[in-house]
DNA sequence: AATAAATTTTAGACAAGTCTAAACTTTTTT
DNA sequence: AAAAAAGTTTAGACTTGTCTAAAATTTATT
């Protein structure tokens, strides 16, 4: 039987390994799920001796195979549950973040596939982020508008979904063109406008601009 | 903060005073929950002294005022969870059980009232069992026919849905009329007819007898 | 009313998960 | 390559919830 709080060091050990591609360090674990590097240090221990990951003490951690599909399947459950309540129950998606962290730990592969079924088998939640299949697969990454995109989320420019001169003609005079990298930086609320910082430089770009500019989303 | 272990025993404590009516014991906790009467009295002195209970040692213990509202919300969040999976993801109702003991912890009650709204506000859930409006009030118990009742329930009879001479001949050649107070003793798979136990004798009913027959069913 | 039986509580121990402070490794700097 | 800094682990303590065994209280029986 695999605790909560066992899942959740899973499910943080995935997502720091995805973004520095490697081992995983004891800090930067605790810093991914606040709490300190000792109780991180214990935590280690225990999963290492039910083999959900490959440890050696001071070198850092990385998810064993059955580690790894039972985090894949926490964040399955996560983005589908997401994907429920911003589709069917109409929630904002800046709200569901915290609920979906609960129903994650929801245990029944049952009932997670029937929501799936339920939303008709989504491949991506409503921020773009794919949404593994039942045997852990993960989709190939979609194209999605720089708008959807959230604070330090990185993204690479696919292309545009309008062929206007005027707006092809700014994105050129802001040397943004397909290949460019991004980072947001700022989102602004009120507006819909943002900040992105790309090729060392920060420009602010409208809700009309933004919505119209494809990228695909760096981890 | 409360946690998930006290939600269960609030729930318990209050699923077995609306069997008693009374005082709830310590051995009665502990059967309900499946756990040891020593623990359910360590228990109730941490409830005791978050409020949520009324506990004198050896006395028994009842709800306080807060406890029986949470009480009451868990139970209207299990309810409205058991609609859910019934109405929507097509469980069967005998599947639905489990998943619901861990769906009524979910700490949103945001999440719930949209469930609630998704559902269209139901008043019962399809077992029959009332489900708690927001405020706590418990809607008046609706007749419901005898087929849906479970093993153990217990029920009284409140009228019928066919009005057919050799159905409500047969029903008097049984015995069975208003107000006759009744348990199921079994129930056949097969083919949905039942055992029940009246007036200190049992008798054996077809899919097509109780189907028929409106209850109201008893704590 | 005294004794026996049933129920309930307490005492002491244990597992999971956490923490602080101290000790130990590894990495970086000089 | 030694010293300093950064990162990691261990030791020991604490909390929550659980348990068994023993003690205390209430209820039932004679």
């Amino acid at each position: 039987m695999i605790t909560l709080t066992e899942e959740n060091y899973l499910k943080a050990i995935l997502s720091v390994s995805m973004i520095t591609g490697n081992k995983v360090s004891t800090n930067a674990i605790a810093e991914a799920i606040n709490t300190t590097p000792a109780s991180v240090s214990d935590m280690l221990k225990k999963l290492e001796e039910k083999k959900l990951i490959k440890y050696e003490k001071y070198k850092g951690v990385k998810l064993s195979k059955k580690g790894n599909s039972l985090a894949i399947s926490i964040i399955r459950k996560h983005r589908l549950w997401e994907t429920f309540l911003v589709k069917k129950l109409k929630f904002e998606w800046s709200e569901v973040h915290e609920i979906a962290e609960q129903l994650e730990h929801i245990k029944s592969s049952e009932l997670i596939d029937r929501i799936e079924k339920y939303l008709n088998y989504p491949k991506f939640d409503p921020h773009g982020e794919p949404i593994p299949s039942k045997e852990g697969k993960l989709p190939v990454a979609k194209n999605i508008a720089l708008i959807n995109l959230q604070h330090n989320d990185k993204a690479k420019i696919m292309g545009v979904s309008l062929d206007d001169k005027d707006f092809l003609d700014y994105l050129t005079k802001l040397k943004i063109s397909i290949g460019t990298e991004l980072k947001i930086i700022e989102q602004i609320k009120f507006d819909l406008s943002m900040k992105i910082e790309y090729s060392g430089k920060i420009e602010h770009l409208s809700k009309e601009i933004s919505e119209n500019i494809l990228v695909k989303k760096l981890n």
